[in-house]
DNA sequence: TAACTATTTAACTAAATGGTTAATTAGTCA
DNA sequence: TGACTAATTAACCATTTAGTTAAATAGTTA
């Protein structure tokens, strides 16, 4: 669980993960969203494959990346529950 | 904001937090609780301040620590947020 | 003032992080 | 097989991080 907090620390990394959000996406499609080398890119991919916030699937030449969402969704609830912050909490309240 | 979520990436920092949830302590109440130097503490304090995770005070020969829930709130909200998962995200949640 | 306590700052170090370019792996297709 | 495309791994580098010990700062108190 400690993977995952670190692995959302970086900027890059939480933007690879709300692009995921939409729909599962292969590497490359992913780093035109960044100026960035490929390999910078998959290092950012790595990282957040060993925190287990991202899956990869190969299909033909390309490698897709999607969204573990309960791993992250976890992770949040995990913080939010140390600081009993769980459920309502947002600046103007729970407008049902 | 960025800071936030990179103070919130270390383990230590975390568990800071979390004592300081209960109540506001001193640098040196705080530093009891860990197995390190005093200035590694100290250096600890500074990332959670520029942040502004936290507000420091004197008080006579001690600095009181306590922690800006708010802040914290609305780092992690602005998280949930970005990934759509507000309000609900138990495990096994609401499937409508 | 001098001694004492609490904490930070300074200087340093080893390891981790985030990036680069070059080389390699894996798959497709003529 | 050979050429091509997609992505990763290898090797390297600069900066940041998280810790250390020693020195400095700030406040209290005799």
């Amino acid at each position: 669980m400690n993977d995952v907090y670190r692995a959302l620390s970086d900027p890059t990394r939480r933007k690879i993960l709300e692009l995921l959000k939409v729909r599962e996406k292969s590497a490359g499609e992913l780093a035109d969203h960044f100026d960035m080398s490929k390999p910078a890119m998959s290092k950012h991919f790595t990282v957040l494959k060993s925190a287990d916030l991202v899956y990869s699937r190969r299909e033909g030449n390309q490698i897709y990346y999607g969204l573990n969402l309960s791993v992250l969704q976890e992770a949040l609830m995990g913080l939010m529950q140390a600081f009993d912050l769980g459920k309502s909490g947002s600046k103007d309240s729970e407008n049902s």
